[in-house]
RNA sequence: GCCCCGGUAGCUCAGGGGAUAGAGCGUUCGCCUCCUAAGCGGAAGGUCACAGGUUCAAAUCCUGUCCGGGGCGCCA
């Protein structure tokens, strides 16, 4: 059976054939969920322009065209020509029963099943991760858990910056202190001094400048003993990817790794391919693609640069080759990066490229999944105290202290050990919700007390719903009650009638949200969720239920929204503990 | 100068053609002998930056203005 608000658009498509002809069989019907009804349509005020009669008059001809007999109890049309439904308990108790009994929740396979790279997190070499690493990371890793739970296929891309020319100050920077050979720098603390010491000594010595532009050649030359030292650098640097990606709960591993420095054999073939095809000319002594529609300062036509005057790439270049690395060699079909919103026409530009180029053509898409800036409580890009970034580390270890903190002072004489287990999961959720639930694109406010206060809209707030759903679970257990037995789910209170509905609309939020791009719509759902079960928790005694029926009922209901809200934070990449 | 993204309640944010604009925090009034009160129920609080336009219908679409952020040829 299918989920209500579908079958009663699909239901509507019919009647609007039937009543006004195959010519308007495209209609949208517009239902949504509503305030005054289970579901409202909308789409008699805009049939009846065309069809030049009265929208109630529409909406009655449309409403009696269909037998919404099987679905509904009541059918109105009020104001200018809305079309409410009140579902039939029994429709509702049916569509809950297909969702207990479905895996996937009522989340559709897709049309066509798309293979998606996706582009995220992507830190530089030889520098330690910082704030404006978290948004692509939470981000990307929740869009690529959506697309894969629907049933596409994901390709994670970690495009790290492990190649370019600061690597010939690094190297440089790394022979100066003894060839490399030195205690390894197992801690990336001191790899980001090590960074800080090799840009001042660059800017400022123009014998170790030169000697670093030398290297870059040996490097790009493929130099054994270079590469070996390079190596060290990325080998250190990834230890402490990885050591955040495990704090973080983010599901990419180095298999994803795919950095600039892979592309490094691809840039010349790609140059000689965009110049072959006419797109690149030399400009000023450089390679350039100049894309219709894009102008510089002056006005003039403004270049994506493929190969510098010095003959080096840069990222344009490596960029373009990872563009065709996408689409020729891993076949993508939606090509997706989570990148900072400042990098928009550097996206246009590459891509408008790729169309050129015939490396992008429908229906492959790319789509540069922008997003905004971390702020601080004074509406700035986010700052220690003393004006530094802000360590990826520290920002995590600190969610982490407060949640411990805040499981302290709310059970001072709780098990040390549980608390230990339970707070990663809570801050680093606290973290990621804060983040996805703001829409991308806006820039953000980062504030702590809000994201793990003890109330409202929060990661901790959800986690909190389901973990008192467990709590029934385990209550039950010990008073010899079997979940999932036969008995059926019966809707019988306003409560249990809310809550059933919203469990029904599971399905559409996820898609919605991979279609979109937009995880804070799943964001907004979940918590629309919890607020059904807290009033549901609140007005319908599950273990103390009148009768057993009804007891079986609830706790199938129980069962279900725990499932949807445990399955809903993963897809976010959020934990979801049994007790808090 | 040109381009992109924002401007919605005191604060932080949803809503992006459809009914009286929603939520959280904060303020305020209630609710724990009862499955976790990190909870629930109620109240107050808004010329949706501004001005025009399109439409039966605009917070939503278009144009312009103002304010804030960002980008604009060899860094990534």
């Amino acid at each position: 059976m299918k989920e209500p608000q579908s079958a009663l658009a699909a239901l509507l498509r019919t009647a609007v054939t039937a009543a006004f002809g195959a010519e308007h069989a495209g209609v949208d019907p517009m239902v949504r969920r509503s305030e005054r009804a289970d579901y409202q349509a909308d789409l008699a005020m805009g049939l009846a322009k065309t069809l030049r009669q009265s929208p109630r008059q529409v909406a009655a001809a449309v409403v009696a065209a269909a037998d919404f007999g099987s679905l509904c109890d009541r059918v109105e049309i009020a104001g200018p020509g809305f079309i409410n439904f009140t579902l039939k308990t029994s429709a509702l108790e049916q569509g809950v029963a297909a969702l207990a009994a479905d895996e996937r929740l009522g989340v559709p396979r897709p049309a066509s099943v798309d293979r998606v790279v996706i582009d995220y997190s992507s830190p530089n070499v030889a520098k330690e991760m910082h704030v404006g690493h978290v948004r692509t990371t939470i981000i990307g890793d929740a869009l690529a858990r959506v697309l894969e739970f629907i049933g596409h296929e994901v390709i994670r891309q970690n495009h790290i910056g492990d190649w370019g020319t600061p690597f010939g100050m690094l190297i440089e920077h790394l022979l100066d202190l003894g060839g490399g050979e030195t205690r390894g720098h197992s801690s990336l603390g001191e790899l980001n001094e090590f960074y800080r010491a090799a840009r001042v000594k660059f800017d400022a010595d123009p014998e170790f400048a030169d000697r670093a532009r030398q290297r870059v050649v040996l490097l790009q030359a493929g130099d054994t003993r270079t590469l070996e030292l390079w190596r060290k650098l990325v080998a250190i640097s990834e230890l402490h990817f990885f050591s955040i990606y495990e704090k973080l709960g983010v599901t990419l591993s180095p298999a994803d790794i795919r950095g600039e420095s892979s592309y490094n054999s691809m840039l010349a073939e790609t140059a000689a391919e965009l110049e072959r095809l006419g797109l690149a000319k030399i400009n000023d002594g450089a390679l350039c693609v100049f894309a219709p529609g894009f102008v510089n300062r002056e006005g003039e036509p403004l270049p994506l640069i493929v190969r510098k005057q010095d003959g080096g790439f840069g990222y344009a270049a490596t960029d373009l080759a990872a563009l065709r690395y996408r689409t020729q060699t891993l076949h993508g079909t939606r090509l997706l990066y989570v990148v900072g919103a400042p990098q928009a026409q550097h996206f246009a530009m590459v891509f408008a490229v790729g169309e050129l180029a015939g490396w992008l053509k429908p229906p492959v898409r790319a789509e540069h999944v922008a997003f905004g800036a971390v702020l601080g409580a004074d509406k700035k890009m986010l700052k220690t105290r003393a004006g530094d970034t802000v360590r990826l580390v520290s920002l995590l270890d600190e969610a982490v202290e407060r949640a411990e903190a805040e499981l302290v002072r709310r059970e001072p004489n709780g098990d040390p050990a549980v608390r230990r287990a339970l707070a990663p999961q809570i801050g680093i959720g606290a973290i990621k919700y804060a983040d996805l639930s703001n829409d991308r694109i806006k820039d953000y406010v980062f504030d702590w007390d809000r994201m793990l206060a003890a109330e409202g809209r929060t990661g901790p707030y959800l986690q909190y719903a389901h973990a008192r759903i467990h709590s029934i679970f385990r209550k039950a257990a010990e008073g010899g009650i079997v979940r999932g037995g036969a008995g059926a789910i019966v809707v019988v209170e306003p409560a249990e009638r809310a809550l059933a509905l919203e469990l029904l609309g599971f399905g559409r939020a996820v898609t919605d949200a991979a279609e979109t791009l937009h995880p804070h719509r799943l964001c907004g759902y979940l918590y629309d969720l919890a607020v059904a079960f807290s009033a549901f928790f609140e007005a319908c005694p599950v273990l103390r239920a009148p009768d057993e029926p009804t007891r079986d009922s609830r706790l199938a209901l129980c069962g279900l929204t725990a499932r949807a809200l445990a399955r809903g934070l993963d897809l976010l990449g959020i934990q979801a503990p049994e007790r808090m």
